[in-house]
DNA sequence: CTATAGTTTAGAATGATTATAAGCTATTTT
DNA sequence: AAAATAGCTTATAATCATTCTAAACTATAG
């Protein structure tokens, strides 16, 4: 549990001021035992429930990037009509539940390092994702 | 080189009815030597170019999913603003290059196969893919 | 306390994709 | 080979996530 004035730090270290809607979303992102997944718009119903007020779209989007640009958040590619984001910023992949549309962790026990032996001059590796999709085993 | 012929006759296999709109698609995307990668805009465009002549946007998206359904193409993960689509079907992976937006081929041998050590009960893995991200490597 | 640079906000704009429904066309039926 | 029909194409509208805008607000440096 991080109280208020540790996200307040972590804010202003950042060079982001410490806005109330800023140490709201800390507390709903980086407060729980465990890391997880969400999408802008579960983000915003997390909010808006815990608090009973509002909060702009705009601040969400702008918050959520500035945090992923600082490297408190990661963004998850998928090919789905929303962006997911993971509170788990170390290397690791994923499943992708295509009916729950839902992303589940693998850790790195459950995937070997990946090597890719492929160069590509004047190019720099990034970052190497690999996303599982699972769906129902049916027949 | 496959001839207006044989389209024809891989769509009607299909159940797809031959027409003009879908014979040009399958022109312009099976005829290469070589697979490549397409977003439906690349796509238009290099019907409209190559013809002289509009297609309808819904045209080309019906298609292209069709097609999909059918297995001739896959849909590549990515979260870009657009949608990615290959004509390379078999199980591979690739790079993105993040400056061009552009994606590349990895073949098989620049990947080691990837064991999934983590089974989820009830679900099936449909497809493990590996997005490597590349940009320019400056400094 | 004041100035200012950074934030939040509602609402508008954007852009990819999907839906609509009217007219066209390949195929099937007669 | 004409008529029926089921499938296809089309322009346009609708949708939906995301980004933009610019006015009002606020944290903080001086």
């Amino acid at each position: 549990m991080t109280s208020s004035i540790e996200f307040v730090e972590k804010l202003r270290k950042s060079g982001l001021r410490p806005t109330k809607q800023r140490i709201e979303i800390c507390k709903v992102l980086f407060n729980s035992e465990k890391t997880f997944h969400f999408t802008i718009n579960d983000l915003v119903k997390m909010i808006e429930d815990k608090n009973n007020k509002k909060i702009s779209l705009a601040t969400v989007y702008n918050t959520i990037h500035a945090f992923e640009k600082k490297g408190y958040l990661k963004e998850i590619a998928i090919n789905s009509s929303q962006t997911y984001f993971d509170t788990n910023t170390s290397d690791h992949h994923h499943f992708f539940d295509e009916k729950e549309k839902e992303l589940i962790d693998l850790e790195n026990k459950d995937v070997d390092p990946i090597k890719i032996k492929k160069n590509i001059s004047g190019k720099k590796i990034r970052s190497v994702e690999v996303l599982v999709r699972i769906d129902t085993d049916n027949q």
